[in-house]
DNA sequence: AAAGATTGCGCAATGG
DNA sequence: ACCATTGCGCAATCTT
């Protein structure tokens, strides 16, 4: 998982783990040298306006940092969380529409069918009333009623 | 969103420009020299047989460190890149089969209608026959022919 | 057992 | 100034 805390790792398998309350335990993270050009550096980006201030590297210790970090980290996970709650979401939607897909397709056979029928006795019919024939036995008997759905 | 890399920002707020040299300058992240729980911190999970190791702090310095360390990244770089693709696969999908339903609920009112016009003539044939109608002038005139699709 | 793939996490830059 | 996002590197695991 992370914390590269030795002893507070849930070594456990994939869940969730850590209970990470506060104060970092030991430091971990710590920069390189990013500094900024300094002041008599090249001197040139940087705005005439203010450099007054101890050009920090910015203090690690500061306890404003620290608090800020705090912040951004619980921010950072929260986001995450919701990321992922989303593509889940998504995914879930993915299977209920094949899910309804198929549904419909289903329905469209069925109609389909009816259809069919419907139509082969109208041809049926038509054909008897081309061959003159006289609406008695044969057409009657046509028509075990189909509906519903 | 953002696109800044890491290395080379450019702070557009103050200007001040920290050009990380070096390749795999990672930049920030560093520790406090000390890693690993002694063996004999807790002591408890080191199997009683390899300890003479010089517990190593893992040589952040090391070669093979820093190569591990560079491979990871890559590794680390193509599985989210991999990740993002197949949840933007997946996002498709769903458009996809929405689009796909919306095709196949207009079939089904396409039929719907058709179907229904079809019983409507059964009915109103049927009820002709009911009255012993001969099949002259009423009857012929009721086909406006549907069919197609 | 070594190498790559995943995943949680913190940092910092940036967007809103 | 604050929170939300996002790219990135680290380290622990998991998978191969």
């Amino acid at each position: 998982m992370s914390k590269v805390s030795p002893q507070n790792s849930t070594p456990g398998v994939n869940g969730i783990s850590v209970i990470h309350t506060q104060a970092h335990a030991s430091g971990l993270q710590q920069v390189p040298q990013l500094v900024p050009a300094g002041p008599g550096g090249g001197g040139k980006a940087v705005p005439p306006s203010k450099q007054s201030k101890k050009s920090s590297p910015v203090d690690r210790d500061s306890d404003e940092y620290r608090q800020r970090r705090q912040r951004n980290n619980m921010a950072v996970k929260k986001s995450r969380l919701k990321s992922k709650q989303k593509a889940q979401d998504t995914l879930q939607r993915v299977s209920q529409l094949k899910e309804e897909n198929e549904r419909l397709e289903a329905k469209i056979k069925l109609l389909t069918k009816e259809l069919s029928v419907l139509k082969d006795l109208f041809l049926e019919h038509a054909h008897n009333l081309a061959d003159n024939v006289q609406p008695s036995s044969t057409e009657s008997t046509a028509n075990p009623d189909k509906a519903g759905q």
